[in-house]
DNA sequence: CCGATAATGTACAGCGCTAGAAAGATATTT
DNA sequence: AAATATCTTTCTAGCGCTGTACATTATCGG
């Protein structure tokens, strides 16, 4: 169980230290007949590098982090996995850090856990505010997703909220819908992300001449599809009168899927629905989801460029970029009423 | 941008490296008023430890991988997240590896990888066999997950598939279903959890005294929701009856509900849907989904206390452990008919 | 056949931190 | 006051690998 180190293989094939590691990392200048030699000695004490003291020596981790606020939640598990499948062909590992929209620990990211440890920082805050990460943002090359938080120095990555929340109501209004509600506005909801969605719903239907009415704009009282459900189920009681919603998020989409549904109305038929995030959620509901789809690949994409700059030493002010969005059109709001 | 080294901290308070390495470590015969100097240059300088040269200098990296077919599977993802939580709770971090199951990444999992990169690994193999593991498990600490392979000398945990498949089996029974089809074989599993699962369904029909129809038993052609629609939808097709399904997985429970939605069956009135793993999904259809439901934590727990005592010297032969599980009832097979 | 250039190989000083040995200070006991 | 016990702090040898500086050996045109 001793671990094999370099100097044992360069004992055993009778060479330096060096020559070995210039077999393992494939450098061209070595003689055939000694690299063979020093290969058997490898393969017959089944060395492993110790990527650890690789890093203390290189300076260099290999390995980034992301820090999202759930692991589970369907967006952030699937932008998980396109960060780890960018990372694998550039060459780096993911270290995965769970938020929880915890203050404290969206501060630990920042501030002492990620010291050497890695060699940038992917992050989407949720908590965690303009002005606190501008203080905090310390020696690691960092850069932000989603639109809690931009500082000035920073990089950042999102999507264009507006525009996309725009897409999202010219298109119910061109399958005929006059009646449009927003779900939902949250108490809680500290990101700003919202905001913008609601923007974007407002000026497409000031675009077709129709004045928001308040009442189509739906409240939450948190996160959750148990809470679109109810949000929505309310209105019908009110008597609220609406032949489309765009939900700022599939899970509502999927609770207004349901009330709908349980108050008999039939969707599309009676009321359009439009998600946003496009998780796999919307492929897997009946009628499945039309939804707003950031497009994650481009943001992965985005953002790792962004940090390799970083690591490769750019110290300059944040770039702030938009990565590309679509409307992923299915069942629940097809492209002709 | 030049690191703060514990020696440049150790000038700044004209102490020794040691000193200031036992206040950081919070070592308890420090006197008050150097600890508070020194702490004060610490703050001052910024300073903070280097990991990567703890971890060569202490052997441990306080690390641990989990290697997993797919991140964004929603078993897996929970899983991950549980598996996050313990690792904190327990001091350490997680570094996910994703195999997408592939046999050269699942095997990359257990050899060069991750050598001194963690202290242990957790893995859910898909395609490697127990020969295979077996082969290459080597020096790190090793947990296998899941039924795909369970060599004799390395840990294992899974749950009992044989006897949640006979509760699901017995659930739908006791509630009145006689025709109970089984979701689905499928030709790419060389997993032995369906065997497993099927087996377990087959007992339960024994025990209430009915012949194992082959007729009900559904194959499918891939793990996908719309493999287990068209499976189902084809069986209805053919005109076979049936009033109850227990589903190898939550996806293939969303396909049956679908495609018995599309014939125009009630569920449960008309036939009785079970899924597996219990999976968020399970909340979100409608109507939402009974699902045998693994005990997460537990397994997790198990898993990592394995682990842990791999980690601390164990050599022995491989424990192999069983985790709970339960039946999540909810719409699609209620406990009274 | 020689000096010059290129190709190979060796030696060894770090990378930043930990932890045990040893030394220096202070308190307690006889 | 000497002797012993208890704190407190310093010294320093690694952890395993990399990369620079330097030594040695081929290769080659003239």
């Amino acid at each position: 169980m001793a671990r094999i180190r370099l100097i044992d293989v360069a004992e055993l094939a009778g060479v330096s230290m060096k020559t070995v590691s210039n077999v393992v990392h494939s450098y061209p200048h070595v003689a055939p007949a000694l690299r063979e030699k020093v290969q058997a000695a490898i393969d017959q004490l089944g060395y492993r590098p110790n990527l650890t003291a690789r890093r203390l020596a290189t300076g260099k981790t290999g390995m980034i982090a992301l820090a999202i606020p759930e692991i589970d939640h369907p967006y952030f598990s699937e932008l998980s996995r396109h960060l780890a499948e960018e990372a694998t062909r550039r060459g780096y590992r993911v270290i995965i850090e769970q938020t929880l929209s915890d203050p404290d620990l969206e501060r630990a990211v920042l501030s002492d856990r990620e010291a050497g440890l890695v060699d940038g920082v992917i992050f989407h805050p949720v908590r965690m505010e303009t002005l606190d990460i501008a203080r905090l943002d310390a020696g690691t090359p960092l850069v932000l997703l989603g639109e809690a938080a931009m500082p000035v120095m920073t990089d950042h990555v999102m999507i264009d909220n507006v525009s996309a929340a725009l897409d999202a109501t010219r298109h119910l209004l061109a399958s005929g819908c006059r009646r449009i509600a927003f779900l939902g506005v949250i108490a809680a909801d500290i990101t700003g992300s919202t905001n913008q969605r609601l923007l974007g719903y407002q000026q497409g239907l000031l675009e077709a001449g129709i004045r928001l009415d308040p009442e189509l704009v739906f409240t939450a009282l948190e996160f959750t599809a148990e809470a679109g459900l109810s949000s929505v189920a309310e209105a019908i009681e009110r008597g609220v009168h609406f032949d489309g919603v765009v939900c700022r998020d599939d899970r509502f989409a999927i609770g207004a899927l349901k009330a709908l549904h349980n108050s008999g109305r039939s969707v599309p038929g009676d009321v359009a629905v439009v998600g946003w995030d496009n998780t796999f959620l919307a492929a897997y509901t009946s009628p499945t989801l039309t939804s707003v789809a950031p497009k994650k690949t481009e943001l992965v994409a985005a953002a790792f460029d962004l940090l390799e700059e970083r690591i490769a030493g750019y110290r300059g002010v944040g770039r702030h970029m938009i990565a590309g969005h679509s409307l992923a059109v299915r069942e629940s709001a097809p492209l002709t009423p």
